[in-house]
Order: C-alpha cells, then structure tokens, then sequence
DNA sequence: CGGAATTTTGCATAAGTTTGCAAGAAATAG
DNA sequence: CTATTTCTTGCAAACTTATGCAAAATTCCG
C-alpha cells in the first residue's frame, strides 16, 4: 500500500469520526503505529489535522477548536504586556487592536485601572467586560470570523470619531523599509484608522513579526513610535532605533 | 476515547446547563472522577472554565449574576427558544436584543443555519463568533456593565441602517395598557430602534414578566407581533391576543 | 538491468503521560 | 459536631511517544 493511499484514507477517516485512533489505524491499514505515527506527524506538519496523545483531530470548524486557543510564546507575550502597561495611565483613553498580545495586556490590565478601551476584538471584548472600572467601547460593524475582530465602515466610522491617548497594534509585521503591513486588506484599513485615531502607536510583535512583510500596507514605519518585543536586545532592531523609533 | 473528545464534551455540556458535576460527567464520559477533575482542571488553567467544588461553571462572558439568572427558569428557556426557533429560517436577517432569554435562543441556532444576525449583546457575540455559517453583526458603542449591552448613538446609528426580518426582544416588561416598557432609559430608547429596523417584533417573555411595568417606556403594546412564553395558556394572556397578538 | 543511495518501515528500548486507586485533609451539609 | 462529599497527594500499572537501528522497499543513475 502506497504511502499517499494510507493518507488518503486517514484524511477520509477523520472527516468521517471527527477523530482517528493510532490503534485503530494500525489495525485498518495493516501497518505498525510507529508508522501511523509518523504518517499523522506529516499530515500535522502540513497542517491537515491536529496530532493529540493517541490519534489526531481535525481542524476547526469543528467540536475541538479550543485546542487551537492555546497560546504559543505565552510568558513572552507576558513579558511585553507587562512592559505596554507601564505606559497605561489612569484616565486615558486606549485603543487595543485585535491579537493574542493584546489580548494578554488586555487580560493584566489592573482591576483598579481606570481607562476608556476602545477595541475592534471580540475576546478582548469578552475579556474587559467583567473589568470594574473600565470604560468600555467596542467598534461595531461585521465580526471577521478568523480574526474575530470587527471590520468595515461601521467600524472605521467609530475610530474616526476618536481620538485617544494610546493605540496598542497586535498582529501585523514590521519591516524597516516595508512599513507596517497585514494578512487581510479590510483588517489592514482598520489598523490604518486606529492609527490615526491617537496620539502614540505602540506596536506589540514578537521578534518572529520583526523585518517580515505582508500584502497589505498599513502605514509607514515612521507610523510607529514604540516597538515592544521579546528580545529588545537584537542588533537587528537598530534600523528601527536609527529611524527615532522607541524599542522596548 | 481521546483526551480531547472528554474535554469537549465537557465544554459542550457546559455550554447547554451552564454548569457541570463532576459524578456526572464521570458517570458519561465512563471514567474515573480523578480524571474529569484533572480535565476540569486542565480546562480552567486555559481559561475555559471556572472550576468549583463538585464541578465547574462557565467563565466570561457570564459573569456570576447574570449566570445565576440563566439557571433560573433554564427549562423555560430552552421551551421558549425553540418556539422562536420555528420563526427562522435560511437567509433570514435577524436582530437578537440582550437577555438570557434572547442568549438561549443564540445557543440554540443549529450549526447549519445560515442566517445575518445583528445583535447588542456581548455574551450573544461571544456566543456566535463561534457559528460556522452564521453572518454576525455587533452594534458598536459604549458597553454597559450591567446590561452587557452595547448601547448610545452608535447602536442606534448602526441600527438605523439596517431593515431585518424578525428583531427578538429579551428582558422588558409587558403590560396590555403600559405596552412594553424597561428598566434603563438607554436600553429603552435601543429596544425602541430596533424594534423599527424589524418588520416583525417577537417578544420572548417568561410568564412573570407579563402584566408589569417599568418605568421606561420602549412602544405600545401593539408593535409587538409575537409573544413567546412559557405558559401560553394562562388566561391573563386573553388581552393581547384580543389585540391581534399571535401567543405562542 | 545492476547496484548504490535514499527512504520507508518495524522493532527494541527507554522515557514520558495518563489513568485509577487509596489514604488522609479539607470543605460542606445536616 | 458528625457524616458525607470532595480535594490533594503519592503511586503503580497501562499506555503512548521518542530514538536508534537494521531490514526492506524504492529510487536513481549509468
């Protein structure tokens, strides 16, 4: 039996169960697990199912998509969100764009911080929600299921209405000469807006965002007036700090 | 059985009783309680869950009283829903007002339905960012607290714009002479937009709600269409049917 | 086609996880 | 206060995974 026709059918197996067993598998395809084994590592590799202890499940939309929620680079994200919260104040307004590292700062804002978040980001929304003392002002429009942010005129309106004190970008990467660009065009107008919307952009990116590029241009890097990343260390920050730009 | 399917059906069930025991789901998922403890467990530490003693209960956007709300009248609830379940269908675009009632209804949209929903409320959002083939849209403002609603200028704008098949109304009073009235000035004047962006109003109404009045007052009586309740036969009800109101 | 190089496969062993159980501590209810 | 239930901890058994290795299969190339 072919490789391809054991993939095959384990694809096809797990469209059918929602689950593959590695037992199982051996059993159906007369192979031993160390086999089915790596079979399911290749197809995790290629991103076509999720390897868990004894088998595999597929992606979402499906029952288990909290598997996916896990974030990666967690301490990290902490590390920086805890650097992006010595620059909150009582009393300012704030705008939070969508991502996990936003979303981990929105998750550490102190209970007795009083200041206006305003975001596009569903979790960040359900987040804050339960907060005592903020103000809080989420962006309407339609909700983008991927992103789980709000998008669209409706939400550009909002932001341009506002003018705050600080603007926190999540997802998007940074490149010296390339600027600030993003996966999706509507999610890169939105972050435009914000941009505009207030006085100081932060920009949150782990040192894998750092000198990469996408599509769909934001803004200028000049557009940024503080980078918080994981390794504030690297040489390879200098063009930033060269162009008046603060690395935290 | 895979690790993943436990805590899956654990979050499902969670899902649909907002709460779950630890006998229980020992009991379904035929292993031991140690084991539905650690998985508790596991499920808390990412933030999916809150664990209590003897089982676990939902975290955001739930926060406690609002939860205490929804087990009250579960049962109730879930009858209601699925009559106004009956009044959507495909392609349909639907407003859901906030309120556990409305929120139950949100849970119970099968996963193939394929409708717009435009909606207020941050637990129904948090709810349906999830639905594979629903058209999700949040009105934006700023969030209340209390409410968990979105509500001021924004909504209403937002509101304005749209003309949609049905509009749910959750928590408000009804009163054949008062007509429909609640507790917040603001909500009042949102429920009241909404109910003009609709060409048809169902109101979902638990039987205690029926008959009283608050001091805000969203419409008469007459705009709404439907009134859904979980006892239909109650003689009290004779007055809005003689006004034209389907009681189902 | 022959034979070398590469890849795939199965096995053995060791290491790591998960699970259920037991005994004692802690919390809760009556 | 006592009885019951739930929680914690430690642990052993069962199971899963990682690794190195050798046999088998496949590919490559002249």
């Amino acid at each position: 039996m072919l490789k391809e026709e054991r993939l095959d059918y384990i694809l096809k197996k797990l469209q059918a169960d929602n689950k593959v067993l590695q037992t199982e598998l051996s059993n159906d395809l007369q192979v031993s697990e160390d086999t089915v084994r790596r079979d399911l590592e290749a197809l995790a590799q290629s991103g076509q199912l999720i390897k868990v202890r004894g088998g595999a499940i597929p992606h979402s939309p499906n029952p288990y998509s909290f598997k996916e929620r896990i974030v990666y680079h967690e301490n990290d994200k902490k590390h920086m969100a805890a650097k992006a919260l010595s620059l909150i104040h009582d009393g300012q307004t704030i705008i939070l764009d969508g991502g996990t590292s936003t979303l981990t700062l929105a998750k550490m804002l102190p209970p007795n911080l009083k200041v206006t978040v305003i975001t596009n980001s569903v979790p960040i929304l359900s987040q804050l929600v339960e907060h005592p003392s903020i103000d809080l002002i989420f962006t309407g429009g339609r909700i983008g299921k991927d992103s789980q942010t709000a998008g669209g005129m409706d939400t550009i309106k909002m932001l341009q209405r506002v003018k705050a004190d600080l603007c926190f970008l999540g997802i998007c990467s940074l490149h010296p000469v390339a600027g600030v660009t993003g996966l999706d065009l509507g999610e890169a107008d939105v972050k435009t807006v914000m941009m505009e919307s207030a006085y100081k952009n932060v920009a949150l990116a782990t040192s894998d965002k750092m000198g990469t590029a996408e599509p769909y241009k934001v803004c200028d890097i000049t557009g940024i007036d503080i980078i918080i990343t994981d390794k504030p260390e690297l040489p390879s920050l200098q063009p930033y700090i060269d162009l008046g730009i603060q690395v935290l």
